[in-house]
DNA sequence: TGTATTTTTCTTGTCGACAAGTTTTTTCTG
DNA sequence: CAGAAAAAACTTGTCGACAAGAAAAATACA
């Protein structure tokens, strides 16, 4: 966590609690603050030169989010990423590529379309360009916003949640990253993007499946190679 | 809203929010404090006789799960039911319907059977006795009793507050319940409980998704009945 | 009398301080 | 010197107070 003191001379009230909440948020789903890492409140309150009430506030968002645990008494820390428990998680992210995917053939307008295809071609330029931090996090974004064409609530923001989860799982591994699978997601995200198009909800929805399960494997790889170089060591 | 003080004469430290939340959170959805409420923190402190930071804190997590709209610089209300975009509602609701009773009938332990019958039980008993209010909360139980026993956080975490919205709905309405229905939910119940006992993953889907159906169905009549009477006012 | 403007009142957002726990350090004792 | 007990230092949870903004009331004006 980088602990210089950030020039805030003049704040609004109530943006003090967003701009706690954003940062945090940043650097928790980066990995600048790896899980397990304690919030000291008053560091916080004293970089960002503001009173620990509006940072409590943050904190307790954080924590209805699943970002931060809170330990009564004791400090605040980075949530742990549940390995054990990971079947979990990507069965839920499976589910909702799903059904974003299908409601989003489904109800997707013009402009939809058009913040969606703006989306790839970031992530298309990350992926020319080797940057897997940037194809991370494009790849967040283009999926985030084949969500909101759906226009569900509940699905945007379980999704959300899942996505963000997913970010720090890749970051972890991000150096690692295969050079020949993105230019097979680049190929994935365009079909799902014709079928939302085309209306086709049951491509949209087999699309999308299919992708889950080559993200989910991914993972899966990722993790198992790295589990092996553990034990060589 | 009741305002009359509660006796709090001692309580721990880290207490204070729990209460808080939990009075706002059972008053929001049992419609004591109906959609647009307007929620005084000045009130609430006197009222449980505490400070307002414990209350701004529970209004943070209550804003969190959607129960409360926070109007910056203006007061808190209770969150407003959307019935434009119902529809949204009932498409998640009927999908964490199936997907959380497929996981029971996959992972469900002995106990976790045990635990859904109990509440079953006390559903059965509600019917029986046409207490509606019984019903509606007996009801929401017996179902996040199943989703528990499927054992996904995500999945859970979106049921209850989906389950919390319907009751908040079907409250409203509690006065015109059929008493036809009640008792094709109980028999519809136990045939959910056999497919979970027998880990029959496909009926269970099947059955969940014919009972979503059911309720649905029921809420649409009742809001389509509620129109009608308004307009013959 | 009705509308615009100012003033007052009220509620929220933020702050600094203190109390209640927790962790770390120091001191005591065998 | 090692382990237990006591004390100090630190962190979190709660409080009362104040400032900023919004709603309501009062006033001015046509």
């Amino acid at each position: 966590m980088s602990t210089k003191p950030i020039s805030t001379p003049e704040r609004k009230r109530g943006e003090g609690v967003k701009l706690v909440y954003e940062i945090l948020r940043d650097d928790i789903i980066d990995l600048v603050m790896p899980p397990g890492s304690p919030i000291d409140e008053i560091q916080l309150a004293e970089r960002l030169s503001m009173s620990r009430t509006p940072i409590r506030e943050a904190l307790v968002r954080l924590a209805g989010e699943g970002l931060v645990t809170t330990l009564p008494n004791r400090s605040t820390v980075v949530s742990n990423i549940d390995f054990l428990n990971l079947h979990t998680f990507f069965d839920a992210l499976t589910l909702m590529y799903r059904v974003t995917t299908r409601l989003a053939a489904e109800y997707r307008s013009t402009e939809d379309l058009a913040q969606i295809r703006a989306h790839q071609a970031a992530f298309t330029h990350a992926v020319e360009t080797q940057d897997a931090l940037a194809m991370i996090s494009t790849n967040r974004a283009f999926h985030a916003a084949i969500a909101e064409a759906g226009r569900n609530p509940y699905y945007t923001g379980l999704f959300s949640r899942l996505l963000d989860e997913g970010r720090r799982i890749l970051r972890i591994y991000y150096s690692s990253f295969d050079d020949r699978l993105p230019q097979e997601y680049v190929d994935e995200h365009n079909d799902i993007i014709a079928a939302i198009e085309a209306q086709d909800i049951a491509a949209a929805d087999r699309l999308a499946s299919q992708h889950a399960d080559q993200i989910v494997n991914q993972i899966r790889r990722l993790i198992s190679r790295d589990r092996r170089q553990q034990i060589a060591l």
